[in-house]
DNA sequence: ATCGGTCATGTAAAGGTTTACATACTGCTG
DNA sequence: CAGCAGTATGTAAACCTTTACATGACCGAT
C-alpha cells in the first residue's frame, strides 16, 4: 500500500499476473486488452496506488505533457487572470501547467531553458515581451511557443493579445468626445512594442480629430507607477499642462493620479485620466479609473488553444490573434468644459 | 552544432574519445579524471552545446533539483515577494523553482501530486494554508515540505511565517495608544489559523488595557476586499459603531475603507483603520494605510533555507520559525479624541 | 488437415543518465 | 622481480516507461 517508494508498473504487473506491456496497454490503449485482463489490471492499480512515473514516460516518449509558462514578474496583476485562462484550456486537453519566474534575469532564463531542453515541457508560453534567454543559438530547439499579452520583440513567435491600437484609439476617442483637446500620452514608444501600438491608436484618433501633431504632448515613461508620477513632475516643469492624461497602462495612471493628488489637485474635477488594462485595483482608486479592459482570460484561453494546435500540427506558420477590448467607463474622466 | 535533437552525453564522449562514464565524471567529480582528459571533455561539451538531460538524470538518481511551490492564487500580492526570497535562496544552492497554481481545486492539486510522485521535485513549499490534495493517503510519500505565510491546518509540516499574534498585538496596542477604546476586529477566527492567531493578539492587547470582552466587537469575514465591505454594512445594521477597525489583513482593510467612503465618511477623520500585510497597494490608498508589514522576502529565504536543511538531513523533526513584523505607520489611524 | 488471419499477450530494446565494479597501467617496496 | 597500492578509465546495470516485433491460440475457409 503505502510503502516508502512508489509502486512501479512492475508491481502492478506482478499483482495482476500479466507483463508490464499489458499494464501499459491497459492504461493507454484499453481496447487492445481483453476485458477480464483489463479489470484485473485496474484492480491491481487501485490496490498499489500506482501512478505512472511522468518522468520515465517523458524520457521514453521524448515529450511531456506539461506546458511551461514563463513570466518575468508573477506579481503583475495581469498575469494571474491570463494564467487561469491558460490553465483551464490546458487542463481540458490533458496538459498540466508549470510557471517559471525569470525576474528578467538571463541566468534564470537559462535554468528554464535547460528544463525545456530535457523535454520536460511540451510547449512554452511567454509572458515576457522578449526572449528570456541570453544565448539565442540555443533557442533554435525551443518547443512550440506562443507569446501572450506582449508580443515578442523581433522574433517569429505566435502571439495572442489585445488589439492595442484599436483599444487605445477607443480611449483617445472617448477623451476627445468628452471635449478634451489637450491630451498627453505617457508611455514607452521606443522599446516596447505594445506601447508603440497604443501610441499609434492615440495618434490615429487625434489625427482623425484634426489635432495637429505639434499640439500633442508625449512623455516617455516605462510603464510603472513611478513613471506616471515622474511624468506629472516633468509636465509641471515644462509648464504645459494637458487637460487629460492618456496612460499607456493602469500602473502609469495610478502614478499620475498620485502625482496630481500630491500637488493638491482634485480629480476628476481638475484633470481627466484614462488608463489601459483594467487591473483589479482600478475600481478602488479615487476616482475609480476609466480604462480599457484587457480580455485577460480570453487571451489565456486562446493562447493555449493556439499552442495546442501547434503541438498537434507542427506546420511552421506563426500566427497573431488580436482581441478587441472594451472601454470601461468609471469616474476618472469628465467633460473638458468644466475644467480649464 | 544546432541539430534538431539536443546533444547527449554519448555525442560528447565520442568527440572527446572517452567513455560516457568519464564524461559524467568530468562533470560531477572533476578530480577523479586526469587533467588532460578533463580538458578534452570540456572542449567537446562546448562544441556540442551539451546540456545534461535533467529528466534522465533525475530518473536515475531518484531525485531532482527542482523545488515545487504550490499556491492557490498566484495573484495574491503577498506571494510574489515571498517567491523571490525562495528563489534567491534556492538558486544559491543549485536548485530551480517551479510554481504550481492550484486555484484551490483538488483536481489540480492531484496533478501536481503526480508531478511529485515522479520525483520531478525534490522539495515542496506550500502557500496554501492546507494540504492541497484530496486524497490524504497519498500524502505520505510527499517530499520534504515547508509551509509559508499560512500554517497548514492540522498537519505536521514545518512552517515559516510572521509572528501573527505579536504583530496583531502591536497593531492593537497602537490603536489603544491613539486613544481608541472601541475597536472592531474583522477576520475569520473559525477556520483560518493565521486569523485565529491575529485575533489572539488583538485579545491580548485589549486584555492588557482592561477592556472588557463584552465591549469588543468581532465580525466574521473571510479576508477578502468584499468581506471588509460587508463587515461595515453589518456594523451599520447593528448600529454599534467602533471608532477604529482592526482588519485581519489589508484586503479586508481596503474593503472597510471603501465601505466607509461609500457611505460618505471622511477618513481618517471619522474612523481609523489598520491592516495587516502591507501590500504594495497600501501606500496608494486614501488614506495611506497604517499596517503591519509582512517580512516577505525574509520568510521566503528562511523557508527555503529550512527546506534545504531538511533535504540534506532527513531528520524527521518539523520546525516552526516565526518572524517578528514591524508596524508601518501611515495615515489611516488618528487620535480617537477628534472623532466621537 | 492446412493455411491465413485476428486477437491477446509477452519479450526486449530504447530513451539519457549515474555509479558499482572490473580492468589496465604506473611506480613503489621488499 | 614479484607483489601491491593507487590512479585513470571502461563496462554494464539500473532507473521506469512505451512500443515494435515475436509468439501462440483460436477460428473459419480452403
Amino acid at each position: 500500500m503505502s510503502t516508502a517508494t512508489p509502486a512501479t508498473i512492475e508491481d502492478v504487473a506482478r499483482l495482476a499476473e500479466v507483463s508490464i506491456a499489458t499494464v501499459s496497454r491497459a492504461i493507454h490503449t484499453p481496447d487492445k486488452v481483453a476485458k477480464s485482463t483489463r479489470q484485473r489490471v485496474n484492480q491491481a492499480i487501485a490496490i498499489t496506488g500506482y501512478t505512472t512515473n511522468a518522468m520515465a514516460r517523458s524520457l521514453r516518449m521524448g515529450r511531456s505533457n506539461m506546458i511551461l509558462v514563463l513570466a518575468p514578474d508573477i506579481g503583475d496583476p495581469n498575469f494571474s487572470p491570463i494564467l487561469i485562462g491558460i490553465e483551464n484550456e490546458a487542463r481540458a486537453h490533458g496538459y498540466g501547467v508549470l510557471i517559471g519566474h525569470t525576474q528578467n534575469d538571463p541566468e534564470r532564463g537559462l535554468d528554464y531553458l535547460k528544463f525545456l531542453n530535457s523535454n520536460q515541457a511540451a510547449g512554452l508560453v511567454l509572458f515576457t515581451g522578449h526572449e528570456p534567454f541570453g544565448h539565442q543559438e540555443l533557442s533554435q530547439r525551443l518547443p512550440p511557443t506562443v507569446a501572450v499579452f506582449e508580443p515578442v520583440f523581433g522574433a517569429r513567435v505566435s502571439y495572442v493579445g489585445v488589439d492595442d491600437t484599436a483599444g487605445a484609439r477607443k480611449a483617445a476617442e472617448y477623451l476627445l468626445a468628452s471635449g478634451h483637446r489637450s491630451i498627453a500620452f505617457i508611455g514607452d514608444s521606443r522599446t516596447k512594442l505594445g506601447h508603440v501600438r497604443r501610441r499609434k491608436g492615440y495618434d490615429l484618433a487625434l489625427d482623425a480629430a484634426r489635432i495637429a501633431p505639434d499640439r500633442r504632448i508625449v512623455i516617455e515613461g516605462e510603464g510603472s507607477v513611478e513613471s506616471g508620477r515622474l511624468a506629472v513632475e516633468q509636465l509641471f516643469m515644462r509648464d504645459t499642462l494637458p487637460s487629460a492624461f492618456m496612460c499607456v497602462n493602469d500602473a502609469t495612471a495610478i502614478g499620475v493620479i498620485n502625482g496630481l493628488a500630491a500637488r493638491g489637485y482634485d480629480l476628476p474635477r481638475d484633470f481627466s485620466v484614462i488608463g489601459f488594462d483594467d487591473v483589479a485595483q482600478a475600481t478602488y482608486l479615487h476616482p475609480p479609473l476609466t480604462t480599457v479592459r484587457q480580455p485577460r482570460s480570453a487571451i489565456g484561453r486562446q493562447a493555449m488553444a493556439l499552442l495546442l494546435k501547434q503541438l498537434t500540427e507542427p506546420g511552421e506558420g506563426t500566427q497573431e490573434i488580436l482581441i478587441m477590448p472594451d472601454l470601461i467607463v468609471r469616474g476618472s474622466v469628465t467633460s473638458a468644459m468644466r475644467s480649464r
